[in-house]
DNA sequence: TATAGTGTAATAGTAAAATATAACACTAGG
DNA sequence: CCTAGTGTTATATTTTACTATTACACTATA
């Protein structure tokens, strides 16, 4: 797994697992993989896919069971609580840079619709 | 100055004063305070600004004269080029992380529109 | 020419993240 | 009951950012 080295590896480890189950690639009350397993896959240490592990736990969105594994919650609404939670962060961290940067709202609305835009041209 | 713990204190600053040459509070050609006193002012050590400064001197932002200060350069191009560099580095991330939480480009942008409306109203 | 202000650099120490490794606790299945 | 697979925890070590402190190099000016 490719890391930003600006950024803590388990906090990267846990957006990774978030993502994944906010797409689908883990259902929900479907079970991960060991943790020995999940450190080899992201080529990080026990300890830190942990650290990741735990934070998910105590936001309620894993549910572990000890001996038997780590396993998503299949309470639906958390999950798509927790996707409107880190759209609204991405939304929030982008304005405020932009706006730091001097774009008004129109301008920062026009500037996504260009990326966009333009994005789909060079494909 | 208040610091975000998941990224290196040099690099916050870095892109602190790089907004404040692109705003305009530090105008090209203008001198900056001295090392000792950003170190003061952003609450880090002159060691910490020191290389946040020497990755702007390397992106040719600033123009370092020993013995008389540190100055924003002259050739407006270059920072407009940089502001121009960020916003597409804010874009293409916020892109790439809504995009990865199953958003479509219309839900991207219309997400963005509705942020800032809503973000209009608690005001 | 002496001095205060500037950038630059080196040293040593601290703190936090990450690693390697090992051990412990529990569960399921043969 | 034993064993393999699981989560959990602990220890020691390494790495990196950051800090504190000091020293050096250069510039302007009183």
């Amino acid at each position: 797994m490719h890391f930003d080295d600006k950024i803590p590896i388990y906090y990267q480890i846990k957006n990774h697992i978030y993502h994944e189950i906010i797409t689908g690639t883990l259902q929900p009350g479907e079970k991960l993989p060991s943790v020995r397993q999940l450190a080899v896959d992201v080529t990080a240490n026990v300890n830190t896919v942990q650290r990741a592990l735990s934070e998910m736990i105590a936001a309620g969105i894993i549910e572990s069971k000890r001996g038997r594994g780590n396993f998503v919650t299949m309470e639906t609404t958390k999950i798509t609580a927790l996707k409107t939670q880190l759209v609204t962060t991405q939304l929030a961290h982008v304005y405020q840079q932009l706006h730091a940067l001097n774009l008004s709202d129109e301008e920062i609305l026009v500037s996504v619709q260009q990326y966009i835009e333009q994005r789909g041209q060079n494909k």
